[in-house]
DNA sequence: TTTGAAAGTATTTAGGA
DNA sequence: TCCTAAATACTTTCAAA
């Protein structure tokens, strides 16, 4: 399904999603026409989800990223729980978990102050959650992709 | 510093980072050289930090995404455990943090069994490790971006 | 599946408003 | 700072191997 052409494209765009097809294909000793043809193979098949910007959020603003590992009412709240959350901008990441908590998402915000107006008056204020525990994140030292 | 069209930029490519900038330019109605500057500031100024391809992690086998909370024998031991764990690829995501935990890490692995052998083969055996948590992630539901 | 060639676009630079 | 215009480079299609 995925070949070693394929992952060599893949490393080389999800290191720099602007790259283009030519210099990947020059690198590789294929023509640009291949590296386009085996992207848009990668597109169709779901391998390939999209290519994001990164930006560095402190200087847009969001001086404070955490995370909230949420204990639900019960279990079955889990959807409702969910849309609640999903409705606010400031939940970057939900995932849905084993273990001591049911849901566990990623914040981004601006100050502390802001944090915690989320945490009382937009978090814990949903009737489906129970209790909510904060990690507060002061560096992100490693952030990278799986290998291919 | 970083104005409405910047903005505007940034949200087009956040959420696309292949969008030619000839279009954005014109849907902003500005010229694609006036688009093209605007970028090389905010990469100079260290907004953009770059752009990655996107992909589906499960369709490259790695079907388990976990986190692991690690408490450390010592506060002070945190470089070189970081140190250690920057070694293990498995490891896509570190962050230091305050609360019960030291280290809080982004595992993704190809199977459960994979994931045991990394915890105790490759984690646990770290000195400056005393013991770590971990929480495993069956959904994904909410995956999103900051808004600029 | 890959390619070369052609057509269509995009990026990038520079000069001038 | 922004634009237009021009040069360069890239992407994408397609017919053939």
């Amino acid at each position: 399904m995925i070949d070693n052409l394929d992952k060599m494209i893949l490393r080389a765009l999800m290191t720099n999603a602007r790259r283009s097809y030519a210099e990947i294909a020059k690198e590789n000793g294929v023509s640009p026409a291949t590296v386009h043809v085996r992207v848009e193979k990668m597109k169709q098949s779901g391998v390939i989800t999209g290519a994001q910007l990164q930006v560095d959020a402190k200087r847009l603003g969001y001086d404070v990223t955490c995370f909230i590992g949420i204990i639900l009412q019960q279990a079955g709240d889990y959807p409702k729980a969910l849309a609640k959350l999903e409705a606010l901008p400031e939940v970057t990441e939900a995932f849905y978990t084993t273990g001591q908590y049911s849901i566990f998402i990623k914040v981004m915000v601006r100050s502390i102050d802001d944090l915690q107006r989320l945490l009382i008056e937009r978090i814990q204020v949903i009737d489906e959650i129970q209790s909510t525990d904060t990690l507060i994140s002061l560096q992100n030292p490693i952030s990278r992709d799986v290998e291919p």
